[in-house]
DNA sequence: CGCGGGTCGGTGACATGTCAACGATTGTCC
DNA sequence: GGACAATCGTTGACATGTCACCGACCCGCG
């Protein structure tokens, strides 16, 4: 086997720039989110969707799936926002091993609060940078890498 | 004050995509590196500038400045691998304030055996989806965002 | 029914990242 | 020289994320 292709230099400051500008900016919205309603980028991140449905309560499965985490993940961040009041869990009346969140009065203040100024901030970051054409673009470029990426499977759903 | 300016369905879609689709791959990056020679990505970001340095040794602050870092997240991660046998600190004999860290033989094999498979992951996962004409667009597109987000400045630093 | 594999949520141990504060040292200005 | 702010690295407390595992439960099949 012969020498690897090693990243150009444009390749590696292409690659530097990506992995600080993401670090930069996910970093600025958290910071201003904080300052502005206490919430964390992992709070906010389960808020809304909880905020959306239906009588702001989700089966913690379909939590998990509407934001990507892993349930450990979300147990544990639910577990945190329990205890400062912002949802609270319930049975699941349809499937015993399930359970529920369910948007705490606290909870929607909080959310409602917060997102006007996090929307702002993401488009002062981010979109307003793009034009509806890089959108575009953009979002092509995102599916075409994503639908790269290995998934972690066991091993019967690698041949789907 | 009007009605903030949502996010569209297009631009909400977008922002999703953009952070799963970041997640996702520096997941897969971290998880293949993880099996493939031990490192995790923190690992291999002080390795790579420590091993390109003269005589791979670095001091702590220049270490920071080049990959970014805060530093107490850094002088963390250089415990843990010095605990590792990674790398080593030294005294810094032109600023008794300073500290260096010095790339140890067994730090040397690993950034060795990792990188390769490393760079060509980088490849696979990102680079192979990207045209030349998009690497160009996606570097300005990336420097803009960067220049429009605010630092964390001590307010003397903020008229610069 | 009841066995067995899969699903679901939770837990504890640990790795990582952030924040505030400290002690030591350096450089600056008088 | 000496006061004083700034820099440097470290530390401890805490928030967050990952991993392995558990216990309870659902469902399909004999």
């Amino acid at each position: 086997m012969v020498e690897p292709r090693w990243l150009g230099e444009q390749e590696a400051a292409l690659w530097q720039a990506y992995r600080a500008t993401h670090r930069e900016l996910m970093r600025a919205l958290e910071a201003r989110m904080i300052t502005n309603s206490g919430l964390s980028g992992a709070d906010y991140a389960l808020l809304h969707p909880l905020s959306e449905a239906e009588g702001g309560v989700l089966r913690t499965r379909d939590l998990g799936r509407s934001v990507g985490w892993e349930r450990s993940r979300l147990s544990h961040q639910v577990s945190r926002m329990e205890k400062r009041g912002l949802v609270c869990r319930e049975e699941c009346t349809s499937d015993a091993r399930g359970s529920m969140v369910r948007l705490t009065p606290l909870g929607r203040t909080a959310i409602d609060s917060a997102a006007p100024d996090h929307v702002a901030a993401v488009r002062t970051y981010f979109f307003d940078h793009l034009t509806t054409e890089e959108q575009t673009q953009l979002a092509a470029l995102l599916d075409r890498v994503a639908a790269g990426i290995p998934m972690t499977c066991v091993p019967s759903d690698c041949e789907e």
